[in-house]
DNA sequence: TTACTGTTGATTCTCAGTATCAAATTCATT
DNA sequence: AATGAATTTGATACTGAGAATCAACAGTAA
């Protein structure tokens, strides 16, 4: 209970330093923290997952029905760009985005059957990552890994 | 030069492998091997690259111009099947292809600035994939990895 | 107020990839 | 060779994600 609570509230304040994130970003650009991304940020900030832009247009529009949907695509992209979103491609065809504020990186391990996701991160990966590039005379600024296979319930299943 | 010769031996036959191969593959699909398959499978294997559909659409249109590019989408999606082709994207919009036959696997660091890839591979990630998913109770079927970065004459260029 | 800059939602557009389908080719049997 | 079934083809229409356009709108500063 104790730690539901502060959890949940640990999450709260994360939401609120996100919040800033994005407003201090859109300052430093002197763009406009308007209602519309407001609704847009806490949406996709309440979700919490891996969500599409056409997914996260609907659900905001449950909250204001005025909501367009170019404008759901220009603020994830804000979003990005701000560091507190992050695009992530499960190769099945839709771009989805996931929050990223204060989160370490992860990568993601996905079931073909079910299409569940795990988020992990191996840090003997990640440094030798780095080295790798390095011995290719590149400066690495980012990575895309993801693993793909069959968890444990549908591994059962298959043929 | 003898060198040379025997690489380039060694590419035609391994080449002529890849042909066999798919071949195989067509015949035990109960599928046929038509010209314009071949075709397609020549200009393919002759880039040796990254390319995509498109550019091996232009591509083949100049050995035979009824050539359509519906026939260039699905002989690249045969190839894929066949286990001599593999999808790989850069995250520019376009799926490419390439030859994977009696290839190692690979992974790619691709430069953000010139856009030229690298093929790498480091047998230690991939071992460590492998235990990364066992843990989490997968069973891993495949991966895909790309590095970003600067190349070395890009990266100083960089701002 | 005015002038200016950024924002919005609707709409149109683009572009990769797919589905459709009638005509053509190839295969299997007779 | 003739028949008929199965596969393949190229043209064309279509789809769906995302980007570009644009006129109306909303803050901002003088
Ligand atoms: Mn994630
Ligand atoms: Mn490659
Ligand atoms: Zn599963
Ligand atoms: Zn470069």
């Amino acid at each position: 209970m104790k730690i539901k609570k502060f959890i949940i509230k640990g999450k709260d304040i994360i939401m609120q330093s996100a919040r800033e994130q994005f407003f201090q970003y859109l300052a430093r650009k002197k763009l406009r923290f308007t209602s519309q991304r407001a609704i847009i940020f806490d949406v996709f900030w309440s979700v919490d997952g891996h969500v599409s832009p056409e997914e996260l247009y609907r659900m905001t529009k449950e909250k204001d029905r005025s909501i367009g949907q170019a404008t759901v695509y220009r603020t994830l992209k804000l979003l990005s760009d701000a560091g507190i979103a992050r695009e992530v491609d499960f190769s099945d065809g839709v771009t989805r985005y996931e929050p990223y504020y204060g989160q370490k990186h992860h990568d993601h391990l996905i079931c073909q059957e079910c299409g569940q996701s795990v988020e992990v991160v191996d840090p003997r990966i990640e440094k030798l990552q780095e080295e790798l590039a390095w011995q290719h005379g590149f400066t690495l600024s980012g990575h895309s890994m993801y693993l793909y296979g069959y968890c444990s319930q549908c591994s059962g299943k298959q043929a």
